[in-house]
DNA sequence: CAAATGCTACGGTCGGCGCCGAACCATGCC
DNA sequence: GGCATGGTTCGGCGCCGACCGTAGCATTTG
């Protein structure tokens, strides 16, 4: 049994603001260092040491050392998986959007960001709408599914289905994309193992870029033509 | 844009130990009064109630004022959802079951008991076993499906799939159960809004029968024979 | 109207932990 | 080697918040 007491050990971790605001930055799915993470929560070097070090013996955060550098990367799905949950909660409670925060670096972030290891913002659900209504993709509230036209979608885009077929099941009929609640949208994406197989490819057919090292990416010239003719997405933004 | 600190303070709220206690008494969908949860908790009333009032305000929680008592329950199925994935990292962490906890009521619990809104332990996976190996659902990592048959079977069984429906979209194929990973059996079975419906089917036709007040169920023998010869479950407990 | 029960409000105590300054290792550059 | 940079460890300070005792309010029961 998952005892009461590590789940408030955890839940405890997250619950910190220093530490919300690491685990967020981390969000990406990228690897940090110590010291802009620190930089990032507003604390000391040696505080976010501490904090650090608590957050990965508790299997919410991982560490890489490469030379002097130690890269600090969320632990897995499942910690990014828990943080989308509690986000979830949260904007519950929000004042309904107070909307005068803006600013360019938000603009950007609320047009097109990565969310761990899948996309979201306008350009996330653009894409996930983009797919339901040619069929590809079917999202209700608990769960979605490819459909078999979906899968020969991405397995034309370049998406290496196979590797996605193995997790799924016997039958037919293919799961496995997430719903994923966009905290700028309010809407569903693409998440999952497809969702992340996507973003892979966006990254790797150049269509989106991440802006230097923030959660934003760029669509690129040639990724708009891509989601507005093959996707048949439609990007306000 | 979900801030921080809102995140924050959601996340601080259940992880204190006394309030996760709370809310995992609070995970089986009902409804408990304050005096109830404080000596859960272990905790003096006068404590149990400014916690239970941080946690309305917060709205993890929510109060149904009944005569002098007031019920408190969780507030949405997101909180639940919530609440599951912090398991999900917690069970990580645990030092790989160390098994001599047993006692008569922690059997129980492993056997059957409802999780939020249903059901879980030896029970729900044997049900979500049963429902895959028959083509019924179609369940992976991410997400899972009722398919056609098993559509119809919820509904010669009495499920009320009209209702069910609504929520998913147009095609032919229907979406919506999520799987949700137990901390007793390390796996998935069905919850969403599938799972609610067959929890809520299985207490109405008296298949099963709550212990008095604690989150475990029993089988009663109608519901053994039940789920013995019409969904084919094999229930070793 | 009392008396009892369920719950909440207030004041005070105390432990935990988040924070920083300073000192201490490790790696890389000149 | 000397020096700078990235990171961690240690000690001490200060604050937040979890807790309880007492007291007060609402509702039900006698």
């Amino acid at each position: 049994m998952t005892s009461t007491a590590t789940f408030a050990t955890i839940a405890a971790l997250a619950g910190d603001p220093a530490r919300a605001v690491m685990l967020h930055a981390l969000m990406d799915g990228r690897a940090l260092t110590a010291s802009e993470l620190a930089r990032a929560a507003g604390v000391t070097a040696q505080t976010a040491s501490g904090h650090l070090a608590r957050m990965t013996s508790a299997g919410l955060v991982c560490v890489e050392k490469q030379g002097r550098h130690r890269y600090h990367r969320l632990a897995s799905s499942a910690v990014a998986n828990m943080m989308e949950s509690i986000m979830q909660v949260a904007s519950a409670l929000e004042p309904a959007q107070p909307r005068l925060t803006v600013g360019p670096r938000d603009a950007a972030l609320r047009a097109a960001r990565t969310c761990y290891d899948h996309l979201a913002g306008r350009l996330g659900v653009a894409l996930a709408d983009a797919m339901a209504t040619h069929g590809y993709a079917d999202l209700a509230g608990d769960g979605g599914i490819v459909t078999d036209s979906g899968f020969a979608f991405l397995g034309r885009i370049g998406v290496d289905v196979e590797a996605l077929t193995v997790r799924s099941s016997r039958r037919g009929v293919r799961i496995m994309c997430r719903p994923c609640l966009d905290w700028s949208e309010r809407r569903p994406h693409l998440a999952g193992a497809v969702g992340a197989a996507l973003c892979a490819l966006s990254f790797e057919k150049n269509w989106i870029r991440r802006i230097e090292d923030t959660r934003a990416v760029v669509v690129t010239p040639r990724g708009a033509r891509v989601f507005r003719e093959t996707f048949g997405a439609q990007l306000v933004g």
